[in-house]
DNA sequence: TTGAAAGCGGTACCAT
DNA sequence: ATGGTACCGCTTTCAA
């Protein structure tokens, strides 16, 4: 196999009979060093094609520039545009991106977390996995001195800066946007009671409701455990089994959302006349399934670029940050699933 | 800020009074060392929470244990499968991924192989960009002796192994399925010309015709240049536009059968009755379209798995490889839109 | 079984 | 303006 050795520094410095520290100097255009020697060395550097090694240098220096990155999951609209804003961000500033998934598991976060220790990883952007109790994995990042950026599904053990969707905000907006509609026993398809963005937007349900004088029912918040599509059929058949069944349906996600629309479809119940149905995160799906449904447009890739711009800063001035929360505005998108 | 420095083979050996080899090999049990000082050290490295600087072990062995991976777009269901393979794949090797993404651009695949070279990975898995004509910025990893692996969008001008669908077999068995259901003007919206994977998409179109005694038709093979949605809805206007309009649209993607799909709604022509359409890649969408879209599964995760296996192997054996393709099987999927 | 020391490819401090 | 050199943390050869 080729092996062909690229050059190093020692090389030029000993082909242009100058020091090592010199040729150092002259490629990184330090100050004190003649114009002369500067462009004898660039020039025979590009000529030689040198390449500095950036293992090399990262391990002077003591930093990788590469950005670690851990999503619950990669094959997902929304991860997936958080994932591509981070890197257009990372790239900006040279920095590299380094990601793992964890499939939701907390056995994963950790294996992803100690194979980005030890020095592979300047700073970790992360959104914790669903089953993530214990924090500790995490926190060992901060203990070394690395910034932590939690991002959409975050944990409140740990005092790092958080890049969130405003979910409160969009859930009320989302309700608020039913009861505009007419509808009024509407319903809410939950996610985990234990997950920070499914208790903000079952607050923010409550609330619109709240506000607009509307009851608020038990039997009408089912909690989704995998928030997947057969979750949102089976609880809208629930739902609608039920002796005083709702008119509307907010659902945690668009994937449930499109579980339901099957059910209520195959019930025969027509979306919009007889059911309002309001999806989140405005996947691709939503706009193709028939009716068309409305949702909230969640802005994954901002999520990302925002949460990498707060890393680098904080890289920058070699700082840990604070618990701040940035949240990212989202927006109502009304589709047909709503418009009676 | 925390600035808490982890101890270092340095520290255990001065505070066990051995020598820092010993100590290193003691960790690593190498033979010729005691069982004592072994456990000695394991215990101390243990209580002290010793994690080895990665940069520096790679350092000195010139590797670090990650694989680069550029596709063109991130935010894409078939390539964000092939990512999450890949990435399972590696972690099982205890190797790390690093990604980055082109848009399609040269430009950005030249600036992201850069910022994969010089050390930053072992070896380069890569799906390049449409508009990528010289390949010189890859040739350069396999200069540096790094083998690089190509996966679905590929260039003949690099000597590599290649990870690439089926397309001449997959578009035969899509279009001898909508000639199986009795539709005979079958039309093709192909993609760039220059593309491999449409190339062989095509070349498996005609084979179709041929073997059942169809004429092909070229005013019925457009080309698309963004592969879009809207190219979609226009192209399948322009063919039902025609004189001689086709019965049926074998369509290079999923989201270019949306359009159609469109379209075709727009103009009351009924699927899959009038007109017949077949999709490719099996995006979530094709499954929730209405009338439902036959098309044809990629198995991106496999894909991904398979070019990171390939990869990790040259690497254990320090070779660059072969050019030999790797094809991965496909699987139809008949639903509304061609049985009727 | 263990230690000493070279060295991976740079950077940066101290001299000159 | 330039050179010499220590050093980053670890692995590995050579010697004892």
């Amino acid at each position: 196999m080729s092996d062909k050795r690229r050059i190093t520094l020692k090389d030029i410095a000993r082909e242009l009979d100058i020091s090592v520290s010199t040729a150092s100097r002259a490629l990184n255009s330090y100050p004190g060093i003649s114009e002369e020697t500067i462009q004898l060395v660039k020039e025979y550097a590009k000529k030689h094609n040198y390449v500095p090694n950036s293992i090399a240098v990262n391990f002077r220096k003591n930093r990788t520039q590469t950005i670690g990155m851990i999503v619950p999951e990669l094959v997902h609209p929304f991860f997936s545009a958080v994932i591509s804003g981070a890197i257009h961000e990372a790239n900006k500033s040279g920095y590299r991106l380094l990601i793992s998934q964890t499939d939701e598991k907390q056995e994963n976060e950790i294996l992803a977390c100690r194979s980005m220790m030890g020095g592979n990883v300047d700073g970790l952007l992360i959104s914790i996995a669903n089953d993530t109790i214990k924090t500790d994995h995490i926190q060992e990042f901060l203990d070394e001195g690395k910034p932590v950026i939690q991002f959409d599904k975050f944990s409140e053990l740990l005092p790092t800066p958080k890049v969130i969707t405003d979910d409160f905000e969009s859930a009320y907006t989302a309700v608020k946007h039913l009861i505009d509609q007419g509808y009024r026993k509407i319903a809410h398809i939950n996610g985990l009671s234990a997950v920070q963005n499914s208790i903000d937007r079952l607050k923010g349900y409550k609330k619109a409701l709240e506000d607009h004088g509307l009851e608020f029912h038990q039997e009408w918040v089912p909690h989704c455990k995998e928030i997947n599509e057969s979750e949102g059929y089976d609880f809208a058949k629930q739902l609608m089994g039920l002796p005083n069944p709702p008119d509307a349906l907010f659902c945690i996600t668009d994937l449930v959302a499109l579980g339901a629309m099957k059910f209520l479809k195959e019930a025969k119940i027509n979306v919009p006349e007889e059911m309002g149905i309001m999806g989140f995160s405005n996947w691709k799906i939503s706009e193709v399934m028939s009716p068309s449904l409305s949702t909230v447009e969640q802005h994954g890739f901002k999520m990302g670029s925002k949460a990498t711009e707060i890393v680098l800063n904080l890289l920058k001035e070699s700082s840990l940050g604070n618990n701040e929360t940035y949240k990212i505005d989202t927006d109502l998108i009304a589709r047909e699933s709503t418009l009676k």
